[in-house]
DNA sequence: CATGAATGAGGTTTCATTCAT
DNA sequence: AATGAATGAAACCTCATTCAT
């Protein structure tokens, strides 16, 4: 009665695994549904069963990579830590995200990267009509640690002139640099002792000690 | 040398200039030679007189984008500066390339980046027939940068443990990493402020002071 | 015979069903096997149990609607008739299936013979190997009209000028012509009205009475 | 200075003429660009060049006839006609267009027909976005013979008890429904021996007379 | 029998590039 | 030098049909 038992779900995965594959060694732009398809060993048509336009493996790529680091990122995160340590676990998640993640990773955070900001609405109206914004993605971050930083300030530990919204985005920022160079320069950068000198730095940048201010 | 040659450079530019406006409202890939050429006022054919092929305007782009960028930044840098001076010199030269670049440069730096993200060449093998490539340029940066963090420590002015290498990526990239957000969150964040905050913490964190190390 | 056979035909018939209702809606080409299925309320693969090809739907649509037809125009001619009572008759017939036959009949007309334009075959060397033939139905309903007119001629009914070769196609195209008016027209055509006026002229015109010919 | 000179109208019909020839034999459907192109001994990517879509084509097709035929029409009415010889000259016209269209007229009608039929809007909702509309063009049609109708029951010429608006669309649709079986069976029936025949009856048939009414 | 997952031929459309004028 | 008409490779996407379950 019942025909071909697939799991819709998987076969989903299996050929955007296929596609980020393609996509971190081409980009986009120049990798064709047709390889996409014999990259996954199955015929151009299925493609096409399983995502309606080619944008939409872009999409789920979003999706997908946004939720998983939410994920691992909220995991290292625990309520009882005081602001430093949230800080240092956050920034942490984010290393064990690359750490974690299958294969790749930084080749497709690239993509996910260049392809954000080509796709990312110019002016704030388009932003309904996307299915993906760094944007809102950038907001979210900026926040969080934004909160951090309020909490150590209230705490005590960390200075009081500290711009909490303007020093946010700077250590975001710095993480997604970071990362960038990493990629590109692989050879000549270690990813785990650039961040954590970053962390030193910016630790003892912000951290409330005598002499200050 | 000759008036002929200037004219073939203003035509260059001026297509070029129509390129960028499009390249930073569309992308790259979306944009066609024929807009260009309307955008620019002049024949599809005319376009072709100047640019051998489409990648080459992308490719004056970079080129471009890098030796102004080169020139402004060494502009601010005088042999004579102490270490810390240098250090706020290369990092206002960045903020002062952004306000003196003619119009819309945010934009077109993020397509600058994206296009140099999904150009760039994964394997080094590759760098040679490469026209544009992030690889160099950042190898470029890290090392004046970390020249510069090398001179302070020499002259006492930064603490002798730091990791030159590893935090002068850092410093790039947290500078990248916050221009990205500021062109992206323009009307949440302000660039120059960002800087300036950056640049307090980071200073307060590499700079030897008592009580440290 | 078995009655799996009914089940069968009972099958095509729903499927049958569901395909005129699309058809007349977004015509034949703009409908896919996977929408008819779905109308059905069947599997896709389901219709390929009733008919092996697409193109056999419409095959089946142009038998049903001729045979339904035939037998409804015939019901109503009696041997015994005159001629006058005849033509009458087979027109009313016509009128008649259009008011009995299920739903939306005037829709499913217009596909009919947009699609029998389409496929008769244009030469009649391809005559055989086309399922379905406007030519051929036309050249039945022209030999009953024409033999009508003939047999009113030799009962002195009709002029004897008349051509009736010539007149009969007139008339069935006539009926056509005023149909496919008043499927477009629906709302300013009432097509009771054109064929009794239209029979009123036409039998005005061929009776035979004093001072013609 | 300007490149090649090309007369973009001439070639938009020398297109168009080519894609007549291979709709007259094989529908609009089953006729593709590539086909189109080849016929008319050009790239396919020419055929973009005039007309943005395949779509398009067909509409230059609507627009096409009903212009031509719609002056081959006016031409034949005078103004001083009395009403029988403006409905005479208003068939005739018809007919007339038919022997003077360009090669395959008929097989062509068959095309604007069917195409005509299966896109016109079901609902007059539509008919706006619609480009073609055969509706509208029954609409003016009827609109013509019924004027002359009523001019020549005015005058006397024809009876008082017919109704115009009833018998315009028969008369209309009569010419239709014989084009169409002319062009099915061009072997076995005259097209102006029927419309002449027809015209013979319906003049008779709708005549003031004696013993009439 | 019923099903829908899989398929690829085939169609439309875009666009970088060439080249005659 | 400037132009835009012409081109066809190449991409996306549709959908009739097959077939394993």
């Amino acid at each position: 009665m019942t025909p071909k038992q697939v799991d819709k779900e998987a076969r989903r995965r299996q050929i955007f695994q296929a596609a980020m594959e393609l996509y971190s060694q081409k980009g986009v732009a120049r990798t064709t549904i047709q390889e996409i398809a014999e990259q996954a060993g199955i015929g151009k048509g299925t493609v096409y069963e399983y995502f309606d336009r080619k944008e939409d493996i872009l999409a789920y790529m979003f999706d997908s990579i946004q939720e998983e680091s939410e994920a691992i990122i909220a995991e290292q995160l625990t309520p009882s830590m005081n602001a430093e340590k949230k800080l240092v676990a956050y920034i942490t998640g984010i290393m064990s995200f690359f750490d974690r993640y299958p294969a790749d990773i930084t080749e497709i955070l690239l993509v996910f990267w260049a392809e954000g900001i080509l796709n990312s609405p110019r002016n704030p109206a388009d932003a309904s009509t996307q299915s993906f914004d760094l944007r809102s993605m950038y907001e979210e971050y900026n926040q969080i640690v934004a909160q951090i930083l309020d909490e150590g300030k209230q705490d005590g530990l960390f200075r009081q002139s500290l711009d909490s919204e303007a020093i946010a985005p700077a250590i975001i920022g710095a993480l997604d640099g970071l990362m960038l160079q990493w990629v590109l320069l692989k050879d000549q950068i270690d990813f785990h002792d650039g961040v954590n000198n970053l962390l030193t730095v910016v630790l003892d940048g912000i951290r409330e000690h005598e002499g200050n201010d």
